[in-house]
DNA sequence: TTTGTATATGAAACAATGTTGCAAATGTAA
DNA sequence: TTACATTTGCAACATTGTTTCATATACAAA
């Protein structure tokens, strides 16, 4: 899906930051800081706008934001069971905490918990902490 | 165990705002943010002191940082088992959605997560969002 | 194609949090 | 009491989050 078809599906006008966040999200492999958005953005970039876009993007279900870390925090697509036409973004964060690389763990499915009477959960994150196959190959040559 | 003490098993300094933030976070209930102790601390607050305070705690493993959220981190005191003199931090967090409130769900253990190999796993944080009992009080009266 | 209008943008201005370098102050061991 | 390694607090700055409001723009309807 094109980010104009994602537009259109969401009853979303078609600005050129929310183009160019999409646009950028769809052809990362991994999950985008604001910072490596902005230097894709170049000068078409402006912050409160980006801030309010990523809102924007984030209430309507098209992304998902993952904080890592208090200083860390990436910006995915969700990504969606075609069949079931649904969201599908309970999966598990894996933080390098050597290189800083955030990946979505699509395919690691999030564990449900559960929390004494009276408490209603809404949603659960998980953040698995720990070294990327890159880190430890380094790690190992020295 | 009394912040002196904590302080001297570690072999760190007894200095004032060590003791200070130990102490609050010994008779907080919930997990606290830097805004909540700057408050209870006063005029002998300093936000640097206090930032490098917080980094010699939590490499020490006295206390753990919980962020819930992109713009809400807290802080709480490592719970030991007095058994196996072992740190004992691999607990879910709760975060109301609704008042912001922050819980150590002491016993909601976090599951052990597999990622592929290659991975090396450090540690696992896992944020459950919801509505605390008395928002959902509060919600029903609505 | 033009136009009206609800929506989105961007400037200004500010709050909160994270971070380093360095000189002065201080905790503690001798 | 002293010596000194450690800690503090100031200055200075970077990043991120947020609101207000006038202007610009997307797009639906004429």
């Amino acid at each position: 899906m094109t980010p104009t078809e994602i537009l259109t599906l969401y009853h979303l006008r078609k600005t050129p930051t929310r183009l160019s966040i999409l646009e950028y999200l769809q052809i990362s492999h991994l999950p985008q800081s604001e910072n490596e958005i902005h230097k894709k953005m170049q000068d078409s970039y402006d912050r409160i706008t980006f801030y309010r876009t990523i809102q924007t993007l984030m209430e309507a279900g098209i992304i998902h934001r993952i904080v890592a870390d208090n200083t860390t925090v990436r910006y995915a697509l969700n990504h969606y069971n075609s069949q079931l036409d649904e969201q599908n973004h309970d999966h598990v964060h894996f933080y390098c905490t050597k290189c800083g690389k955030v990946e979505c763990m699509e395919e690691v499915v999030v564990q449900p918990y559960h929390l004494p009477d009276g408490y209603k959960i809404e949603e659960c994150n998980v953040v698995v902490k720990g070294l990327c196959r890159q880190c430890i190959i380094k790690d190992h040559d020295r």
